[in-house]
DNA sequence: AAATGTAATTTTGAATTCATAATTAAGTCA
DNA sequence: TGACTTAATTATGAATTCAAAATTACATTT
């Protein structure tokens, strides 16, 4: 018999799968801008495929919420508003709040230790003042918590709501203030990580993201009046 | 001017937004089988179109997990599995529990009024036994709770995940003792949404998602062994 | 009869085509 | 000039077509 690397499933794409994923890049790399519109044509050119996919794909993203469909008009990258940062992030709170029990209770010790060890990292990014750093080893740990929750409808949601999060520049951005106080929080979700206390792991990831949100906000509307 | 009632938005659904309805229903209402292959070319005659609409379609409702696409193969209704349920319920008891939070927050007084009423019809769908009109009112209170919270992304997401769940036949069924214990819940439900008591709804709705998901496990593994 | 190989048929994925709706450009009149 | 029509252009939604893959039916060998 065959060791296991030698037989590892051929993962062969759909055009409209590939096409999901290249898209979600585009709009998360912020190379199409929320609220612009959506070139079929040019993309289809660019990417060599028919519409037909393409507009698959785009179906999907709209059932995402990452895009936004009009009837005989046309697909636009969907904008980031006050109020759907306001609906989004309490629901991403309790997603993150629930991957916190959850890893706890399913989290293995090496886990543990590489969490520590991006912990360490995230707090070097936040002494060297390295806003861009600090923001994907942020990412790097949350995203390990939602792994070791093994849960993976609540990953995919997670992601999802991420992602649609994400697409704002200024999200990346903090005053000095909220930015001690978030290192904090971390210092926190480490230690009853590591205590695998999952209640008040689940609280602090809460509280975490509604100070987020907070500041999310203060920003956006700076960039509302800005306009 | 003209009243409200006479100015509704014409909502004309494009043809794969309408067939993501109707497939969800034939799904639910188990005319579609969990397991069970999609026969393409059979819905496209049935609804009198072409199978370009009926494939985006597929493609959506494949990413909210009711459906599950096999490359050059086709499509299957997603079947329900032990795990699938062990990953669901406690993201939708997740959900729930944000729903009783925010709910407590934004309900109006109507609003409660009309869930007392439909909670004294579930309390006699109960002393008549009907198990059926009970598993209606039943989701009648929680989509209530959920509209009270004022959060479209969190009604989505739970929506999404309860037809997941629905599917299944023995869902509504019961023993004795879990029906009555889950009634004893629903008025601590109702208790603590007419006090406005957010935290204790949250923790009540969170424990009866997961006793509900300990009735379904039982009957999911009695039907496995019956096969 | 079971296992293997091959041809015919069906189904799928994706490109293309076509009718219709929306947008833009051009023309008309005050 | 500027508001309003109407014609030309473009983009969209959905049907159709076509090549490739999978399935089925059938034949061959052991």
């Amino acid at each position: 018999m065959a060791a296991d690397a030698d037989v590892q499933l051929i993962a062969r794409k759909s055009l409209h799968r590939e096409l999901v994923d290249r898209l979600q890049l585009l709009i998360t790399r912020n190379r199409l801008k929320p609220g612009s519109k959506i070139p079929e044509k040019d993309l289809c050119e660019q990417f060599g495929v028919s519409r037909t996919p393409l507009r698959e794909a785009l179906k999907v993203l709209a059932t995402d919420g990452l895009v936004r469909l009009e009837q005989n008009r046309g697909a636009w990258v969907s904008n980031i508003t006050v109020e759907e940062v306001e609906e989004v992030f309490p629901v991403l709170g309790a997603l993150e709040a629930l991957s916190g029990e959850l890893a706890c209770k399913n989290i293995t010790e090496n886990e543990v230790k590489a969490i520590r060890k991006l912990h360490d990292q995230l707090v070097r990014n936040y002494q060297d003042r390295n806003l861009d750093a600090y923001f994907k080893t942020n990412q790097k740990i949350h995203k390990a918590i939602l792994l070791a929750a093994r849960n993976k409808t609540l990953l995919n949601y997670w992601q999802t709501l991420t992602i649609r999060m994400q697409r704002a520049r200024y999200l990346a951005n903090m005053s000095d203030e909220r930015w001690a106080e978030a290192v904090n929080e971390h210092e926190l979700i480490m230690q009853f990580l590591e205590r695998r206390n999952g209640p008040e792991l689940a609280a602090t990831l809460t509280e975490h993201m509604r100070n987020k949100q907070q500041s999310v906000l203060r920003w956006l509307r700076v960039q509302n009046e800005m306009t």
